[in-house]
DNA sequence: TTTGAGATACGAAAGTTTTAGTATCTACTC
DNA sequence: GAGTAGATACTAAAACTTTCGTATCTCAAA
């Protein structure tokens, strides 16, 4: 096996995590559930002031990248997510946990609950969060 | 006001998050407490193979965004992290809720919780953890 | 005090990410 | 079918990250 690039491998190395702006463009895709690169630029705050042509590119480097695929309608493409924004979820948790939290997702939320800024309100939803999930295990 | 450089501020622009390569090399301060070039190198994974002058460069730029400091111990440097790992945790879990998670830390949980990877063990800590805390605050 | 092993300083190449310009294409209107 | 508004395709500059080479420095042993 050598390590040059092959069909099956959509990224030259690794990284299935999404860069910063990659990331900003699938929120508002995920928030929109489809768009074009005018709908996805309109989405973004005012003070953002992207090229048309910059969102354009975002998008297809997206779409390179398989996070999402696109269909011509008329003479616009619509860009759609390949993956739920969950699955992006739990996919950062992990790999956040695995380089910053010793691969113990206990401590994560430690350090979580352990802020002060934390509202009681939140800690309140997070161990109903918790509970629920105990008893449907266990029940 | 203008926005170029000055004493007070100091990165260029914004983040005060830490890169990959970065992390990685924090993590081993952080494990070490403290250490030379030479000390973090030898911490890494065999299989690294990162060379000599590319660690000691990368701990030029830590220091150059005030993550570690260094003191000369006779001709080698040691290099000494400015804040705690817990500190640069909580940092970014408010970064990633609030870029990936609406700002709601509890959404954050109840992905993490939802996991189906996630041990009945780490669940159990979770929820005592929650307890812990809600307890302190209230009595 | 010369010298050499091992350390730092500096500069820069290579790779990735972010941004945008120019050329081209496409549907629609006249 | 020519013109045009608005879209995509392609290319590349600029900024940042990662890596390492070369030059230089420093302690200590001979």
């Amino acid at each position: 096996m050598d390590t040059h690039e092959r069909d099956g491998m959509r990224q030259k190395k690794k990284n299935d995590l999404l860069t910063e702006v990659e990331l900003e463009f699938m929120n508002e895709l995920w928030a929109l559930g489809e768009g074009t690169v005018r709908d996805v630029l309109d989405q973004l705050p005012e003070e953002r002031n992207l090229a048309y042509t910059s969102a354009a590119t975002i998008l297809r480097i997206l779409e390179q990248k398989d996070f999402v695929i696109s269909e011509k309608e008329g003479k616009r493409h619509i860009f759609k997510p390949t993956l739920a924004k969950d699955t992006y979820q739990t996919r950062t948790l992990k790999d956040l946990s695995m380089k910053l939290f010793d691969d113990t997702p206990a401590s994560l939320v430690a350090r979580l609950v352990d802020d002060a800024d934390l509202s009681e309100e939140a800690l309140g939803q997070i161990r109903a969060l918790v509970d629920r999930r105990l008893k449907n295990d266990t029940g």
